[in-house]
DNA sequence: TGCCGTAGTTCGTAACTTATGAACTTAAGA
DNA sequence: TCTTAAGTTCATAAGTTACGAACTACGGCA
């Protein structure tokens, strides 16, 4: 099993933030990381948006999520403990992960709108 | 040759930006077209960073920021227009936009800086 | 110690995406 | 009408992603 490796903040890229962020269920433990501000393990999110996500799966989403830079990572026993880097990529460039955050809160509140309409009309 | 479709802005999703937005050369693109406020055609593009892009793919890139919402196209005898729909995004996810062109800056003024420095040195 | 269970990883493969050349469409101008 | 320029489409090769099966690593407990 290779080391976790997790690059330096310089070297992260915006594009790669971007990218690991464009998939729902990367964004999605992504927030929850964040908002959370405590450190959580793989398995927590087995289960996200009432969704099953496979565990190898999962564990593909956290690779690119700890190499993007998003987030650390740390085993800890038979566990992973993964915290958001947030605070240093913030320093890097200012705003982009709120304004990124801001907007995934924008949409899910139009999507619990529009699904809301969509049962009360029946 | 099928008719170009624009995404409604309601029906723009924040996935759909930052997988458009975490390409190099479409982020390129959109910044020139959203920085020179101006429309411009798709051939103005065929080279972009000092990078030649095949028609094709230019051709598959500008759909790509056009499904995602990020810009409106119009054809014109035989060239389109092409510009960035900055305003109605800002209205919808607030700050978005701005914090990802920011980001970029940041990271390219970095770059230009680390050349420089690996030019210098020798 | 050795065995078991839990947490994650790796690997192989099938499904999907992306890049690009070649051939096409469309419009403008000679 | 012919030609040329601007984009699009299509086929395909290359690259990426999802996920099951088999694996590793650690901790607890006989």
């Amino acid at each position: 099993m290779r080391p976790l490796t997790h690059p330096s903040i310089d070297d992260v890229s915006v594009e790669a933030i971007l990218h690991a962020l464009s998939d729902p269920v990367r964004v999605a433990i992504y927030a929850e990381l964040a908002d959370s501000g405590c450190a959580q393990t793989c398995s927590t999110f087995l289960t996200i948006k009432d969704r099953d996500i496979p565990k190898s799966t999962l564990s593909q989403h956290f690779r690119v999520l700890r190499e993007a830079g998003l987030i650390h990572s740390e085993r800890q026993g038979v566990e992973m403990r993964n915290t958001s880097r947030c605070a240093e990529i913030e320093q890097r460039f200012p705003g982009l992960i709120g304004a990124i955050m801001n907007a995934h809160k924008v949409q899910s509140a139009e999507r619990a709108k529009a699904a809301r309409r969509r049962t009360s009309s029946r």
